[in-house]
DNA sequence: AATTCGGGGAA
DNA sequence: TTCCCAGAATT
């Protein structure tokens, strides 16, 4: 099967079957594209939409999202996960505007030398809404591949990397970049499926190594599997009667960088001064919450949560800084989600 | 080249 | 439980 051949029946496919009712392909903008791409980084079509609606419903132009602050613009990420994409997406769209005159380069080099955008969602964005031949190399388009040339070695790799590369741009044909990039990620997202993919339907099994070989879900080739560590945290949810729950920001990098969180110790036993000192007087209560587990990509996080109610200003803050989050204010700003949970959980409980 | 960034859905 | 998803930035 020569290349055209590849493209010629991937796009027949999309024709017939491939979905085109999704947020991001109405009211195809360069600026709508983009932003669907950077939430579709790593996350999933399904929990994207309500995340979608909500953020240009706030945000319809570069120039609004240019003009928010960044609180507002964690927000609207709160529960998304990888909040450097939110940071980058608000740093881009002010650089789009100062630097670029509100309009996105049209071009995948100049694309990607904006902040949050690499080589494929540069790709992404320059064919899909400005008619651009460039090759994306997604996770969709990484299964497709790999599968189809029965590709080895973990897509992690360099050489690997560099070799799927090197397919997708000699597969991207010279038309109808817009809907070769889309057939690509549906193939992958619909039918070339991690588990089970749908090869007795897939117009691409003919000719395809993966399926030829007996084994399709071999590729791609998994990476290295590495122990996970466990960390620990006591979170300290501290609240001031009629004031409110403390929160304090977190720095810019890092975890959870640029949201509010709870004050931390690390062991229950360092809380115990601070819980002396704090509540060694009338009228406050402490109640030790039960613990769970967070997990993130690389590690896990078992939170100890421990609820202080306090009828004083605590001593161990600064009031400058804080933020007192309470039912009323709805505060419009950047939560984790184990931190959402708990707030829910706390005000909840107390009408 | 390896690590750091979340959270949720699927199996 | 484990895996991994429309990856990019940092080290």
């Amino acid at each position: 099967m020569n290349h055209s051949a590849f493209s010629d029946t991937v796009l027949a496919w999309y024709e017939q079957h491939g979905r085109k009712h999704l947020p991001w392909q109405q009211d195809i903008t360069p600026y709508r594209v983009w932003v669907s791409e950077i939430m579709l980084q790593q996350t999933q079509v399904a929990t994207v939409i309500p995340y979608y609606e909500r953020f240009m419903t706030s945000f319809p132009d570069v120039h609004s999202l240019a003009a928010a602050s960044q609180d507002d613009v964690l927000h609207h990420w709160t529960g998304l996960g990888y909040y450097a994409r939110g940071r980058n997406l608000h740093k881009c769209a002010q650089t789009v505007v100062n630097d670029h005159k509100g309009e996105f380069p049209r071009s995948v080099e100049g694309l990607a030398a904006l902040p949050g955008i690499g080589r494929s969602t540069a790709g992404a964005i320059a064919s899909i809404s400005m008619g651009i031949r460039a090759p994306i190399l997604d996770g969709n388009v990484k299964r497709v591949l790999t599968r189809f040339y029965a590709v080895s070695g973990w897509p992690g790799t360099k050489s690997t990397e560099n070799a799927l590369w090197d397919i997708a741009s000699k597969l991207t044909p010279d038309h109808s970049h817009q809907q070769y990039t889309q057939a690509m990620m549906d193939l992958g997202a619909t039918l070339c499926t991690r588990s089970k993919p749908a090869c007795g339907i897939c117009p691409l099994q003919p000719d395809c190594d993966g399926f030829a070989e007996g084994n399709p879900t071999q590729y791609p080739n998994s990476k290295p599997k590495k122990e996970k560590p466990v960390k620990t945290t006591v979170m300290l949810i501290i609240e001031q009667t009629g004031k409110g729950i403390l929160l304090r920001q977190r720095p810019q990098t890092g975890i959870w960088g640029g949201l509010w969180s709870f004050p931390e110790v690390e062991t229950i036993n360092d809380a115990l001064p601070l819980l002396q000192r704090e509540v060694g007087h009338e009228h406050a209560n402490v109640e030790q919450l039960g613990s769970f587990r967070h997990t993130f990509s690389h590690y896990h996080l078992d939170i100890t949560p421990i609820h202080l109610t306090l009828n004083r200003l605590p001593t161990l803050v600064q009031e400058d800084s804080v933020h007192w989050y309470n039912n009323d204010s709805k505060s419009a700003i950047g939560l984790a989600a184990p931190v959402k949970k708990l707030l829910n959980l706390i005000t909840r409980e107390q009408p």
